[in-house]
DNA sequence: CATGATAATTAGGCAAATCTAAATTAATTC
DNA sequence: GAATTAATTTAGATTTGCCTAATTATCATG
């Protein structure tokens, strides 16, 4: 009944009776401090803070049970965490406990904007034939291997051909190869490249290395200097200041 | 020097530190106290915390800044958050000021695998010609209007040729309108469906209206009872059951 | 129906993160 | 260089969410 601000852990609460109503008939006080993992003197005090809210119904010593308005507010939390839990699984390929535990933090975090917009994300890539699941098929594999396969690749030849950037990168991939590596400080702003090779040797070779700046990986040329020392990157979303001379022993090829 | 547990606002004082000081030379608790939008005191008291962590350097009524390991965490954090700004910004499309927000709160939530993950996702819809910037294209457009510009679909035509049930159910869409319209309760547990419309009138139409059971929403069917009643479904994230005469009121299309 | 086991509550304490008000230090300026 | 102003710290209170220990209620059952 009193004001309208939950706290993450109030949510958590609403949501784990909600989820207990689903399955038992009769919710306890025990109950709920076995599945949120907490004492039992610490679930009656967070009750009476819900009853106060009117959120719960609960005579001492009686069971426990949502209002109508609790309910009601432990169904959209129920349905932040089922959006999310959707998508780490589904999309980004999440081991499900993994997913579950991480659904259960972010669901307090995402605004419902954000939260509407990644469920129309997941609707998208179900819907759009450029994406769906045997795009997804090529996203596992890519986890693996941290390239996609070559057939992914070559399944888009047809459609690549209105897009001749992209089809030269690919033709530049299939064809000669390394044919377009480059010393990283000549990468341009903005622009994006996959480490090829790293000269050089000793201390100066394992710091970089040490950075991350190790082959396979992205890298993308975010600053260069007035007189190209230093060069700033960002490789694996961390933003990385090179030496001129760190950054003349790094090669870089097309993505 | 003490633990290594930092709570999520410990982790919020040392990336607002790490920002500023890429931006200013000399740093204040006034300086801090501003930009984590709390009082003077509230700071003083968390540097202290983080002094006796090791994480930052502090003499009485001087200039604040980090130390070495308190910079490496810090970096760590901002690079959560810049991973996640991204994905928003670039791959949801959500608007750069609650983008910022809304990473500011995931970033203490996201587990570092799951983050990994995301940071290899966006990889893979930058590499993979499938997906690319194209393809994100036709996604901000299907934030708008709620459906795939149909030229989206022409453009796979060729690459569906293999897809033959992707094929086909372009084809009906394209083809006979409305030919594979189906009642809601004879679409199959898992399969999902686009509400084509809902007929009836008064309470019960509304009723099924305000439940979010609308044209153009996208509808999986979960759960149908052994006599058909209720019916379970999911639209929009919503778990939703529905009696036999509701669900006989809603016809389903293809998505 | 008395009694022991189980469940729940009350009482009181603690840590984190915030605040206000008061005291102190540093910086500026006349 | 003394006085004023601004920044900082200290002191002490509050709220949230958790705990332990002690008390009280309910339930099963012998």
């Amino acid at each position: 009944m009193s004001e309208g601000l939950l706290t993450p852990t109030m949510e958590d609460y609403l949501e784990t009776i909600f989820n207990l109503e689903r399955r038992t008939k009769a919710i306890r006080v025990k109950d709920i401090a076995q599945s949120m993992g907490v004492k039992l003197p610490t679930v009656t005090s967070m009750l009476n803070t819900l009853i106060q809210k009117g959120l719960v119904n609960h005579e001492k010593y009686e069971y426990v049970e949502l209002t109508g308005e609790g309910s009601k507010i432990a169904q959209e939390i129920d349905r932040r965490h089922g959006i999310l839990r959707s998508f780490l699984i589904d999309i980004l390929k999440i081991d499900a406990k993994l997913a579950e535990e991480d659904a259960c933090k972010m669901e307090h975090a995402i605004s419902p904007d954000t939260l509407e917009r990644l469920l129309l994300f997941m609707e998208f890539v179900e819907v759009c034939p450029r994406a769906g699941s045997e795009w997804l098929k090529y996203f596992s594999q890519y986890c693996r291997d941290g390239r996609p396969k070559d057939d992914c690749l070559e399944h888009m030849k047809g459609f690549l051909d209105q897009y001749s950037t992209k089809l030269k990168d690919m033709e530049a991939r299939k064809g000669v190869k390394k044919m377009a590596d480059i010393l990283l400080k000549e990468l341009s702003p903005g622009k994006k490249g996959r480490i090829a090779r790293v000269t050089g040797s000793g201390s100066i070779r394992r710091r970089i290395l040490d950075m991350g700046i190790v082959p396979g990986a992205i890298v993308e040329m975010e600053r260069v200097a007035p007189l190209g020392d230093p060069v700033e990157v960002k490789v694996k979303g961390y933003h990385l200041s090179l030496r001129k001379d760190e950054a003349s022993h790094v090669y870089v090829g097309p993505l």
